[in-house]
DNA sequence: TCACATTGGTTGACATGGAAACTAGATAGG
DNA sequence: CCTATCTAGTTTCCATGTCAACCAATGTGA
């Protein structure tokens, strides 16, 4: 115990007092329930961003994807290692770089995710119909203004 | 927007088009932030979570903790075991059933809250500072029609 | 009362992510 | 060139959660 900085008393808010928890409630119930969905396809929550962010582009370097994904190097290397078994992604060699590498999907990672979309897709409308339309846009708008606010670019997976 | 590939299923929509996707990008960010200064108390988030849910009320069992925290009875024990070692909480007989006890908080654990609380008013204060009052107020709601859609029990009974 | 189901908790096998050590290949400076 | 330093990725150790098997105490029904 270093500097026993210690506060006056403090009055102990409720749990819920804080915005904070409220999300965490909320964002926790929605990924689960997507990744109940998901797993029905033997894909995780964060299989899914990364087939997601390779879709469609061209291959990219781990290095890349962590920063894209907001997990360590370590984390996308194990990542990696699992879709490369379920051969839903491969890996090729940087001919200018010994060190480096590229990731891009597979023929079968490639058809894999037009249905793990829907599954997004599905699971995301199924989850916020409580909300009208003006609702709905309200939320999105006041989280783009928190992601702003925070600058925020990482594709969170928890 | 989403570019050459074709769908052959379904139209792959962007990651960012989901609500939940948002939220969760949101949630981490506030998550981690908190965490970071609890860590300075040696505390996690969980650890956080149990002893406010402990603090200025009855003992609890280990069974109606893991419903109101949202996490297994097996979690709910590990995590106990934990703030047990660190003198923050303590087990007590439960008189008319061998098998049950029940958890309270120390008196070390009593005095670590508000602390701990201050941490979680100033971190979530920060977090939403960008927001004004009728933006924060206008989230808190949705976020709470959100929680009772879908009747998130991560709450009460008693 | 006794065999059996139920319930409160604990434990062990996995899964998965972060931090930091480690490896191999690039690079810069002298 | 040669060595010191970076850098891309991998691997190891650790923390923490879930799931399922398990233990012990309770409850139940004939």
């Amino acid at each position: 115990m270093s500097t026993n900085v210690m506060s006056p008393m403090h009055p102990v808010s409720d749990l819920s007092a804080h915005t904070g928890f409220l999300m965490r409630m909320v964002s926790n119930a929605v990924s689960q329930g997507f990744a109940g969905k998901l797993a029905g396809q033997d894909v995780t929550l964060a299989e899914w961003v990364m087939l997601r962010a390779l879709y469609g582009g061209k291959p990219l370097p781990p290095s890349l994807l962590a920063r894209k994904m907001g997990m360590t190097k370590g984390a996308i290397s194990k990542l990696a290692d699992r879709l490369l078994d379920k051969g839903l992604i491969a890996r090729t060699d940087n001919p200018n770089d010994k060190r480096a590498h590229s990731l891009s999907l597979t023929h079968e990672g490639i058809a894999k995710v037009p249905a793990l979309a829907r599954l997004a897709d599905e699971s995301d409308a199924a989850f916020f119909i409580g909300l009208s339309d003006a609702d709905h846009a309200a939320l999105r708008g006041l989280l783009h203004k928190l992601i702003n606010a925070h600058a925020l670019t990482t594709a969170p997976v928890e």
